[in-house]
DNA sequence: TTGTTGTCATCAATCGATTGCAATATACCC
DNA sequence: GGGTATATTGCAATCGATTGATGACAACAA
């Protein structure tokens, strides 16, 4: 294991000031002999000089990274998020810390102070979405003296940029267009007990009953987690209804329906049909592939990262911003199309 | 935005020099009194002071942070293996700085450099799996200032703590096991053109037919990328064959030759045994459930820290440290026991 | 000789913490 | 009053870089 080398160790080897080998290094503008500029460099490289970043970002009061936080890194949509955040962040410069809290608004605020007191320039908040007492982050939120940017999730109230996308809207899409498709009696299986995003997708898919005058049924609509066992459980009572169609609303929630359809040997979209949300790969698997709301995790990327680039830059208003992205609805084949018969 | 508060700040507040302050927020057992004592917890309470970690760890000389880079944070193993290992520097009070390289030996090199630089106290490096030109990461590695361990695959020939997984042994494991259900034909799907990990299960499997002096059938042995699409066209091939089983050597490439099997109306374990390799969530909606050789990512994290633990510790001894775990077959349903028809 | 200009390089302060050692204050004892 | 313990607190160096101000020296002009 090799030591580490410092700036003064090469002045040392080069017989030069500390001063001047910083001097060159950085390509400063500056007036040290072409001879030596070359001497430095060459030392510098022989002993794998690398400067050390702490010492610099403590007297040039910035690092040149971004701080991430998501509830779970290991959830499928969270994971593609970092990944697309951390290759923009890159391009421009930035070294992206990524943190996965667990969801609770005790480890959002625990990672939130560790990356501000390392330093980044910046960050941004994915903050869990089920219930929880979030008034001591809400508060250190709103003292942070770096800028940070709210994607996917909101904490109602804040003052701070926010980017995501509408998710009423999305519940709203799908449900409308089950409708258009000529479908009535439509049920959805939301997780609307512990998720700020679920309640806002079945208040989408209410709007879409109410605009058309159908009537919402509270027996049409069914509690699950976003797992997919959960999904499985609920789904034995949404398929003893009547409805000829069904609005899950994420993709771990239509895999859960989908296994128990399947066992029951019921068919896509002949027996019933389906509008998924946010699909994750597994199902290319399915024949026929999955009507559903997509949410491009790389556009709420690039969106969060110009919100922040503008915030550094020292532009950007003094009120915060708010970006709201419409999802998409990608049509498979997984809606019967009733009008047809009628 | 707040500004930030300084050490000195809260001194010039509280009318005691800084040095008390410092004393007095990190509980060092000095004598300040009680009264001054309560009176700078309580400004520095009310000025949200947190102290900076980056003039910190530039005296302490460590960050009490560590670094990960991962070849793809998308994939479902490395954003397991990220997660689990985030929660266990958490738990010895590590922050762990998550990267994401994109795969390529460049890259790997590029993050590394950054991770040193910005002062983590080591860091674990999964490098990429496929070949590509490592000479420069290789000299980096062997001259770190800080300790490294690599984990799940490494870098042939290189002196560095290593923590992964036997591939070759997990080959052998499911081969073997198709075997003793009475097997004799037995196919295999794997990348073995383009990754390590793959060549090293491809030798796995041909062990395991050696072994029982079975034919090494270069008609059975089919190669495949990992993702879903190049096993789903490489598996048309695989069926056509008169084998009895497949060992399919990756969780993408399982669910490709799923793909066409549902595809072509045939049915698992009854026309074909298959045995997945690390499965993916996915395959719980399949019904039987896939058998499989298994590598626990959070195991894999717990050897790593361990390891790690160890050399910042200051003991680990002078030599290369190489952890190798066993996979484990996990008996499902997709296997059929030929034996019993015999 | 003195002054001016230009080139090359160094000095010393700074960022925000930590910490060994020195300093001050007060009390107590003889 | 002088000496010694004890309880508090401050000074100043340090970590490894950056950078505006400044110095040293040579060449050249007046």
């Amino acid at each position: 294991m090799a030591n580490k080398v410092t700036l003064k160790q090469i002045a040392q080897e080069v017989g030069l000031s500390p001063s001047s080998v910083s001097l060159v290094l950085n390509n400063r503008p500056c007036r040290i002999s072409e001879e030596n500029r070359k001497r430095i460099k060459e030392v510098a490289a022989r002993n794998h000089y690398v400067p050390n970043q702490i010492a610099r970002s403590l007297v040039m009061r910035e690092s040149r990274t971004l701080g991430l936080i998501v509830p779970n890194i290991e959830s499928r949509f969270f994971a593609s998020l970092a990944g697309s955040l951390e290759k923009r962040c890159r391009e421009d410069g930035y070294a992206l810390f990524i943190t996965s809290s667990g969801g609770s608004a005790d480890d959002d605020l625990e990672l939130l102070r560790q990356l501000v007191t390392r330093g980044v320039d910046g960050v941004f908040l994915v903050v869990g979405d089920e219930f929880s007492d979030d008034r001591a982050l809400r508060e250190e939120v709103s003292h942070l003296p770096i800028p940070a940017v709210m994607v996917d999730r909101a904490i109602e109230g804040l003052e701070c940029d926010k980017v995501m996308f509408d998710h009423e809207m999305g519940g709203y899409m799908a449900t409308r267009y089950l409708i258009e498709q000529g479908h009535r009696r439509i049920a959805c299986l939301v997780n609307a007990r512990r998720s700020n995003t679920g309640r806002k997708r079945l208040a989408g898919y209410e709007r879409a009953l109410r605009e058309v005058g159908l009537p919402i049924d509270a027996r049409l609509e069914f509690e699950s987690e976003y797992y997919i066992p959960s999904a499985y459980e609920a789904s034995e009572a949404v398929l003893a209804t009547d409805a000829t169609a069904v609005f899950a609303s994420s993709d771990n929630i239509a895999l859960g329906l989908l296994k128990r359809l399947h066992e029951m040997g019921k068919s896509i979209p002949g027996d019933i049909s389906v509008v998924s949300y946010d699909n994750s790969a597994a199902d290319v698997l399915f024949e026929p592939a999955l009507t559903a709301i997509e949410q491009d995790p790389g556009v709420l990327a690039e969106h969060a990262f110009a919100c922040m680039s503008k915030r550094l830059a020292g532009r950007g208003g003094k009120r915060a911003e708010e970006v709201v992205l419409e999802p998409a609805l990608i049509v498979k084949g997984s809606v019967l199309d009733l009008t047809e018969y009628s």
